[in-house]
RNA sequence: GGCGGCAUAGCCAAGCGGGAAGGCAGAGGACUGCAAAUCCUUCAUCCUCGGUUCAAAUCCGAGUGCCGCCUCCA
């Protein structure tokens, strides 16, 4: 079985072969280090990240790298706002990033390069372009002359002469193509620079991600990623930049991410409809807000409202209540060791479902389907566990291993360690208060058994009363 | 104007030529002191109209309706 990956480049889904054997590189766009970073930001954070796992869980050795713009237009506005230099909002965002992203239980990239720490790398970049005639320079600003580029729009497949005729793109009289695009920007007054050539300036939006993903990754990687409204320019800029400087394929495959938006629209300022990962963790699980973002798959649009993350949150509720359940009966010693028909049968299907997961996500990453897996097992189990007789101990610790691996690992869906945080009442009291409570039970005094366990409730403690005693779970 | 995508049950979402996955919600039943969890049962003429085919949600054509990019944007 082979990975496949929807190619932007040739429109179809190719079969992954890296450029090394069993190395892979990855550069993935990052953010803009300007504000807290929102949920449709987070999707290809997530996705390409769920990439990774899928890739190392495949035995490749994966480097990834995802860097921070912290030098823009929007960074400098944000500092004046603020009354910081760039380089604090850049910082200090940087931070927000990380916990935004440890929320999510999205993984450390190996490299997050800064696009102000590769200045003079940028400049050695452009003088090559400049060398080989790719440039021309106009009063401090450096354009790439896209003409020069024999191949400009084989990504977007966009046609130069066509797109002209589009005619919303604004008019820069210094222009010889107007989509030519700056290399090197000329300082306005009061803005931070950086010394050059070509006088003082900054770079251009587009030269960090070609300049730093060949510095960490080579000439020639493997993966590209981001949002598809990055395809054009951003995508088919880097593309002409590298691709005119070193001669040789910059990128092999490129991978995009469709839209989100909110309650079915787009998440705009002006709107006020953005939705922060920020205050969104602040009411649901990371785990729920993963399930949510690969419900749909990655290339599709996905539209988020209250309605979907609550039967995320109910989803996530059904798998967290089985690998509660078997703990339970594993903490209980309540199992046996014999394999019987039934035992064998699940074992079975589990590895049926492993087949089908890895199936799901060969195919360019196909997590609804890798997620139903997840339900199928689920079911299988429940049916398992309902049924007479004691369970197999191995069969058990297969099931959780299944969840472990693929959804924890592989989807990076957390289960019992979000819900086993301490709560605001101790093991102890709890243990007690049950067995108070068992006691009225055996008296038959439900009042008060309700009302020990309405005052637990309230602590966020809910008891369950099955075949094999008490159980407590929080909320 | 150019490039591209989508339309499957109340909601979400797979499927890409031959059985309409999975989840959420709902209904009925079982278990339970009551609950909870769980199990069982139930819930789709796949946007419309043509065509190709023994066979189409799946391929082709037309239509309708949504959406993205072409401008900072994940």
């Amino acid at each position: 079985m082979s990975l496949k990956l929807y190619n932007t480049l040739s429109r179809r889904k190719e079969t992954f072969v890296p450029l090394n054997d069993k190395q892979v590189g990855i550069y993935v766009c990052g953010p803009t280090v300007y504000n807290f970073f929102h949920i449709g930001n987070a999707r290809p954070f997530l996705i390409f990240e769920v990439l990774r796992r899928y890739l190392e869980f495949k035995k490749y050795k994966v480097k990834y790298v995802t860097n921070f713009t912290d030098i823009d237009d929007k960074v400098i506005n944000k500092a004046n706002e603020m009354g910081l230099l760039f380089s604090e909002v850049a910082d200090k965002y940087i931070r927000e990033y990380f916990q935004d992203a440890d929320c999510l239980n999205i993984g450390r990239a190996d490299v997050y390069p800064r696009a102000t720490e590769h200045i003079s790398d940028i400049i050695k970049f452009i003088q090559g372009l400049e060398r080989k005639g790719y440039t021309y320079a106009v009063d401090g600003d450096v354009f790439f002359d896209v003409n020069q580029f024999k191949d400009y729009g084989k990504l977007s497949k966009q046609n130069l002469d066509e797109i002209k005729v589009g005619a919303r793109i604004e008019l820069d009289e210094r222009k010889r193509n107007p989509y030519d695009f700056v290399l090197w920007k000329k300082a306005k007054a009061g803005e931070p620079f950086w010394n050059s050539p070509w006088g003082e300036g900054r770079p251009g939006w587009h030269i960090e991600c070609s300049v730093m993903s060949e510095k960490y990754l080579g000439e020639s990687f493997d993966i590209h990623a981001g949002g598809s409204d990055l395809v054009f320019p951003h995508h088919e800029n880097e593309i002409a930049q590298s691709e005119a400087l070193s001669g040789k394929q910059f990128a092999k495959y490129w991978l995009h991410n469709g839209f989100l938006k909110i309650e079915n629209q787009k998440m705009s300022k002006s709107l006020g409809n953005i939705l922060t990962v920020r205050d969104l963790c602040k009411r649901y699980q990371g785990s729920v807000i993963r399930h949510f973002l690969l419900s749909a798959h990655y290339r599709s649009p996905l539209n988020y409202s209250i309605e979907q993350i609550e039967q995320s949150k109910n989803s996530m509720e059904t798998l967290n209540n089985l690998i509660y359940n078997i703990h339970f009966l594993l903490q209980q010693n309540d199992f046996s060791l014999e394999i019987d028909s039934e035992s064998e049968g699940l074992l079975l299907k589990n590895e049926e479902i492993i087949k089908n997961f890895i199936q799901a996500m060969d195919d360019d990453l196909n997590t609804p389907v890798a997620l139903s897996t997840l339900f199928l097992l689920a079911k299988e189990t429940n049916r398992y566990l309902s049924s007479k007789g004691l369970k197999n101990k191995d069969v058990l610790q297969s099931v959780l291993d299944f969840y472990d691996q693929y959804g924890d690992g592989v989807l990076g869906l957390k289960y019992l360690s979000e819900t086993q945080e301490q709560g605001q009442i101790s093991e102890k009291e709890i243990q007690e208060m049950i067995r108070k409570r068992e006691v009225a039970r055996e008296n038959k005094d439900w009042k008060t058994a309700d009302e020990i366990r309405q005052q637990l409730k309230e602590k966020g403690i809910i008891l369950e009363d099955t075949a094999k005693g008490v159980r407590p779970k929080k909320v």
